[in-house]
DNA sequence: GCGGACATGTAAGAAGTTACATGATTAG
DNA sequence: CTAATCATGTAACTTCTTACATGTCCGC
């Protein structure tokens, strides 16, 4: 067990609110979108074998046999366990990973790849942007602290790849010559 | 088929020197640790697989059962319309879904964990650096460009994850007081 | 000769994706 | 009454990880 991070993300959207596995999935969609995405199969699956293991519970029972699920104390525990542990897990990079073979390419075909790099990560840009202004900052809570910092994690993310892409893009015209 | 990075590594791995599996096991493990780590056993796998595709062939046998796999023209063509094919594939970071959760935690432990994620970013920026200045940058090869351009790229990421990291930190403890 | 590097593979299981399958409730 | 939403699950398949298994060659 060393990975398992669907299982800490769906305990850390138990943590305030109690919720059923198609609560989570709409959650998963947005918040976590960028951040870990998972599918339904998945939540569902990871919600039987959490409650299995005593983490979360059914809490309530509803309509179209709903289960709502809260996170038990043995749950907060092993979420506040993984957060501490520190795991610099490997990232991989489908984009890098282009970006090293880019040599088989002819210069022109490389820089409009990184063109269009430069572009996605703009755009990426401007829809995080609009995603924080559209956002209610007037509540304090924990949650939306961390959104905030998670949310600035992204923006600086999102600009730097623009500004590398367009580096890039220069570095190979000027190398062209 | 929509992934499938673990091919295109491969393939690109080969463009230029034939190699066995074992060589491209020292080369996953070295120029390419960082942006897309592979097993032994998932090459070994994918060699064969290409092989039966007729991506790669085995150019030369030599002592122990070594294999040298060289690219066809298939496998060229292929590896080129990977790169230009753009999908934008979904990234997931457990560091950053840490940070989502990371208000279960209390301040000093929130704090604790960002100085950490500071200084790891610092480490691996350092560790890229020695990296950058060890490579022998004389030669002017496609591959020496590009390999320049993925080193720019973590660069400028182990710098922006710093400087987040402290920035995020001391929100968190200004937000504590 | 013997240890370390070279060299290839298989097996079992965890994690993730896509597609299928089914049905209940509610708002209009 | 009927369409959209709510709601849960299963099956097949791919990808990745970890561990096991086996054997050869080369330098000293």
């Amino acid at each position: 067990m060393v990975g398992m991070s669907l299982r800490h993300a769906v305990l850390g959207l138990l943590v305030d609110q109690p919720a059923s596995g198609y609560d989570l999935m709409k959650r998963f969609n947005t918040s976590l979108a960028n951040v870990w995405p998972a599918t339904q199969s998945q939540v569902y699956g990871e919600l039987a074998r959490l409650a299995d293991g005593g983490l979360i519970d059914v809490a309530a029972e509803g309509p179209r046999g709903r289960k709502e699920y809260t996170l038990t104390d043995a749950g907060l525990a092993e979420l506040r366990r993984w957060l501490i542990e520190d795991k610099p897990e490997p990232r991989r990079s489908s984009a890098l990973l282009r970006v090293f073979f880019m040599g088989v390419l002819d210069a022109e075909q490389a820089a409009d790849y990184l063109a269009k790099a430069a572009e996605q990560a703009a755009a990426d840009h401007a829809a995080l942007r609009q995603l924080q202004d559209s956002l209610d900052w007037t509540e304090q809570g924990p949650l939306t602290t961390n959104g905030r910092l998670a949310l600035e994690y992204g923006l600086r993310l999102y600009a730097m790849q623009e500004e590398w892409a367009q580096w890039a893009s220069s570095q190979i015209t000027s190398a062209a010559e």
